[in-house]
DNA sequence: ACTTGACCTTCCAGTTGACGGAACCTTTAT
DNA sequence: ATAAAGGTTCCGTCAACTGGAAGGTCAAGT
């Protein structure tokens, strides 16, 4: 299967799937003509990379999930383990994004938003933001 | 003020600062000996750039608030907007990354995490993952 | 005077996860 | 025969920096 038909397969774009075998992530062997050529293991593991990119897992944890799935002696804990890591930078990220949405609704709520200079916005952003009565320092 | 001290002033680092000027965000002076010289209004924007940053504001973004900040002219109406469009992003990565969360939560539960090989997490990211009966094509 | 160390300078490379495009080769269809 | 639609490699780009090399400058200590 050439590269153009793996990336109808998978949902990769054919840059991608270059990427990935450049990275070393997928070997794929190579046909007289140079064409690249995907069998369906590797097709298994572009798929499981499409799947595993889209929770959120980066390249390297892509790896070891590859290396874990090709594992038949794997311990299920070991999976688990790597899931619970990308979870807990997911939960990290979100908890990180709303501590800077509550900064900017309420920056933009005392922000009358009018055609005046005056800007709480700006003001908030020139001055340090303030978040209450911590002033020591 | 040569960099390292604005660098102390501002928070940000030495690297960054030369980076902000590289691309045209704050005009250093120059010392003769070739030092940037950095003098109160540079500082001040500088320390625009941090916060704002630290506010998840993109560098143009960035570009545009020293400008309203810079013009007394402004409508406050134009920064409102501008922060609103950021609010915008940042609620829509929160909810992308809590959809993520969802989908890790419910494959790491189903998975039973022990030293056998069977693991939900994997047979997720093997086949599709499944969100319902939504089976067609 | 000399050296040490802490600054500063520029420039080049790497990071993450790709995408865009150029220049060129191969296959397929007409 | 030729044109379109694939494929190949290589190089550059994105954000927003960070690291490091090679070298100039400055203040202090010996």
């Amino acid at each position: 299967m050439n590269i153009g038909h793996a990336a109808k397969e998978t949902g990769l774009s054919v840059k991608t799937i270059r990427y990935y075998e450049d990275i070393g992530l997928v070997a794929a062997n190579r046909a007289q003509n140079g064409y690249r050529d995907f069998g369906s293991r590797q097709i298994t593991q572009l798929r499981l990379l499409a799947q595993a990119r889209h929770l959120g897992f980066g390249l390297e944890e892509c790896r070891q999930l590859l290396d874990l799935n090709a594992d038949p002696q794997r311990a299920s804990r070991d999976v688990q383990a790597l899931a619970l890591r990308n979870l807990d930078a997911v939960r990290s990220k979100i908890r990180q994004l709303r501590a800077l949405e509550q900064q900017l609704e309420t920056l933009i709520d005392k922000c009358h938003g009018n055609d005046d200079p005056d800007c709480a916005i700006l003001d908030g952003l020139n001055g340090p933001i303030d978040l209450g009565p911590d002033t020591a320092e």
